[in-house]
RNA sequence: GCCGCGAUAGCUCAGCGGUAGAGCAGUGCUUUCGUAAAGCACAGGUCGUCGGUUCAAGCCCGACUCGCGGCUCCA
């Protein structure tokens, strides 16, 4: 083996040294021009403007920041700070209280200004030892945390800048414990724009001290970037909740905080995603059933959901049962408050914030034979959880919801079949929606659960064939599974790429083991059936918000709330007009007509905010031919067509996508 | 729940100690018009709630409620 050399002459010897590279790609990892390499080692060169270069660009930015950060406000410290997909963020624990908008533009003028200087970033490996040494002589108990925490035997590297080589004295050099890769140069950075600032816990656990972090981006030139936040600006234009509101679909009201109203609009698309799905349950072979909303606690003791599930619970009270809490006992005496509190626990209703442990209710109503078997119960009930303040967005998260639940009640043998026919459907459905980005994972057993190892080997392998034999590429979360078993999560990203969890597949033995729920097998004998718990949607309500922002508020005809508007040019065509739109009502089309005295432009104007599939203009050329001129919303102008001819196009276009 | 920010007319926002503003939407009148905004007029607000500072509070301070960006948690 040869002798390691540094890239930056590896590439000074082979000619590929240029401004614009960054690092070099060799087996998959990114290495900077700092580092030493073998020879005879193949690589490809990484430029700044290459995914994997934006990268560099951000973390060597997000230390530059650190630097600036520490300049502007001595005695804070440095946690991480990571390159993040679109960007960068780095944690700082600042005494005295977060950061300001005008601190952000304090610290982008002074990371310009660390640009600007064109210092030279380095790398130095040094033993553990020193590493502690040295930041415990900086006070950076933080990174003094992450040094002890890197594995013995592994590599420490610090990354040092903003000191010019030619001042051969690199005392104030600003330094982090880092693996890298960093770009060269500090003027290789530049086009920078620190985003937010916002809370977040030291390594992600709640139970630590905040630290402050400020969310930047930076791109290889200015035009990227500017072209980078025109996109972030476009994309909010798409945000459910403004157009929600734009669109009439949905309102909320401080009476009940994180439950949305659907208005007439909404309310349809709400109802045709039921009506949808019904559908799809038909074809599958699903029974819907109808469940109380508010249940004997005793119901969810016996799920377990009561104890581990408290806090997201809604309760009831009535006049009658706080008599009966609080009357005195026999002796006279009142209850103390701990007293009343346990009882009101223990007796008051509550509101189910999910189905399973009704539809266990319904299998267990009688017995149950293996020829009903799998049996697929769906509900589209309504549910109650109290959401933390904090974790509550528009639709995508509220406090009261609908899934597009079922439960499948099978036989263990009748698992592998279910899972791939859900598979199926769920693909179905979201290939009707035109989604095509699902991001699939499987979250594995954690660390508190119950069953034995076999039983998680047998599930978890149950559902990975699943996923592998649906041909799916998806991402093992390890310990994210429910406690009582492994489950299938789908992801889908909202307009800001924030990622939303739609639908979901779950494989629990656990509820039917304490509902003590069986069937009679062929051999006569009881057996224990599993449980499925699947979701498509997901929530009607997430789904919607996610759907609202994959289309911009564009829906296809068949879900359209409104599907055409139709504009009379004059007066003089209101009564043809209103001919056609009986007409068009008539045929169960959703059509609605403005009569009003705005000229032509002003109704179009209007019609194309409020995004309706078809306009249909109608004026005396239309009255004498009896056509009707129509506009659509994605294809533009068609012209003027007989009546029929647009009757039969909305027609087709109406139906389900099945 | 935690960190930070915000709340003024139905909507979008300006005003930041000294008599509540604009555009759009709404209503009325005029206009009768062929593919992205006709004109005029009128009407709309205890400036989120409660308390404090001040001669004087949308404006300053505090608490609460609701919301926004994150964190944590979740469909």
């Amino acid at each position: 083996m040869s002798d390691r050399i540094n890239v930056r002459s590896l590439l000074e010897q082979k000619g590929q040294l240029a401004d614009d590279v960054v690092a070099i790609k060799a087996n998959g990892t990114i290495i900077d021009l700092h580092s030493f390499v073998d020879p005879t080692t193949t690589f490809e060169l990484v430029r700044k403007t290459d995914k994997d270069g934006l990268q560099v660009i951000r973390h060597s930015t997000a230390h530059v920041m650190a630097d600036a950060v520490q300049r502007l406000f001595p005695g804070t410290k440095v946690t991480i700070g990571p390159a993040i997909e679109d960007g960068f963020y780095y944690d700082f624990d600042k005494p005295g209280g977060g950061f300001t908008e005008e601190d952000l533009a304090k610290i982008e003028k002074t990371i310009r200004e660390i640009v600007k200087s064109n210092t030279p970033f380095r790398r130095e490996v040094v033993t553990r030892d020193q590493a502690l040494a040295l930041f415990e002589k900086m006070g950076e108990t933080f990174k003094v945390e992450i040094i002890k925490s890197i594995p013995e035997g592994e590599e420490i590297s610090l990354y040092k800048h903003g000191t010019h080589e030619k001042s051969q004295n690199y005392d104030k050099d600003w330094v982090d414990v880092c693996e890298g890769p960093h770009v060269p140069r500090t003027s290789n950075l530049g086009a920078v724009k620190l985003t937010s600032v916002a809370g977040a816990y030291w390594r992600g656990d709640e139970r630590n001290p905040m630290l402050q972090r400020i969310y930047g981006t930076a791109f290889a030139t200015q035009e990227a970037l500017d072209e980078h936040l025109k996109l972030i600006e476009e994309a909010k234009a798409r945000d459910h909740r403004k157009l929600g509101k734009e669109l009439e679909l949905f309102i909320f009201d401080p009476v009940a905080p994180a439950m949305p109203f659907f208005l007439p609009r909404g309310a349809f698309l709400y109802n045709a995603l039921v009506q949808y799905m019904r559908e799809m349950y038909a074809i599958d072979g699903y029974d819907e059933v109808i469940t109380p909303q508010a249940f004997d606690p005793k119901l969810f003791r016996t799920s377990g959901h009561l104890g581990n599930y408290n806090e997201n619970m809604y309760r009831l009270w009535t006049e009658d049962l706080l008599e009966e809490l609080t009357a005195k006992d026999k002796d006279g005496n009142e209850k103390s408050t701990a007293e009343f509190i346990k009882r009101l626990q223990d007796n008051s209703f509550a509101i189910k914030p999910m189905n399973c442990p009704s539809h266990c209710v319904i299998f267990g109503s009688r017995r149950r034979s293996y020829r009903e078997l799998p049996w697929r119960m769906a509900d589209f009930g309504r549910l109650h959880r109290y959401e933390r303040g904090g974790v509550v967005h528009g639709l995508s998260r509220v406090r009261t919801f609908c899934q597009d639940d079922a439960h499948i009640f099978c036989t263990r043998e009748q698992v592998a079949g279910e899972i791939e026919k859900f598979m199926k459907l769920f693909y179905r459905v979201y290939k009707a929606f035109g989604f095509e980005k699902i991001d699939v994972k499987l979250a594995t057993r954690p660390e508190k659960r119950v069953g034995s190892d076999e039983f998680w080997d047998m599930a978890e392998s149950a559902l990975q064939k699943g996923l592998e034999s649906a041909g799916l590429t998806f991402e093992i979360l390890p310990g994210e599974g429910a406690f009582y078993g492994p489950k299938i999560e789908f992801h889908v990203q909202d307009a800001l790429k924030r990622s939303w969890q739609l639908g979901t597949m779950q494989y629990d033995p656990n509820l039917p083991e304490r509902f003590e729920l069986d069937y009679v097998g062929e051999d006569g004998k009881e057996h224990r059936p599993v449980m499925l718990h699947r979701a498509i949607f997901g929530s009607l309500e997430r789904f919607i918000s996610v759907y609202i922002e994959h289309c911009g508020g564009n829906f296809p005809a068949w879900i359209a709330p409104m599907q055409a508007k139709l504009l009379t040019v004059s007066d003089k065509s209101e009564a043809y007009g209103r001919d056609v739109l009986a007409r068009l009502k008539a045929r169960s089309f959703r059509v609605e007509g403005n009569f009003s005295g705005d000229k032509l432009g002003a109704k179009i104007r209007d019609a194309r905010t409020a995004r309706h599939p078809y306009m249909i203009v109608i004026g005396e050329k239309d009255a004498e031919a009896g056509t009707v001129s129509v506009r659509s919303r994605d294809k533009g102008e068609l012209g003027a067509m007989p009546f029929d001819q647009f009757s039969a196009m909305l027609a087709e276009e109406s139906k389900l996508p099945l």
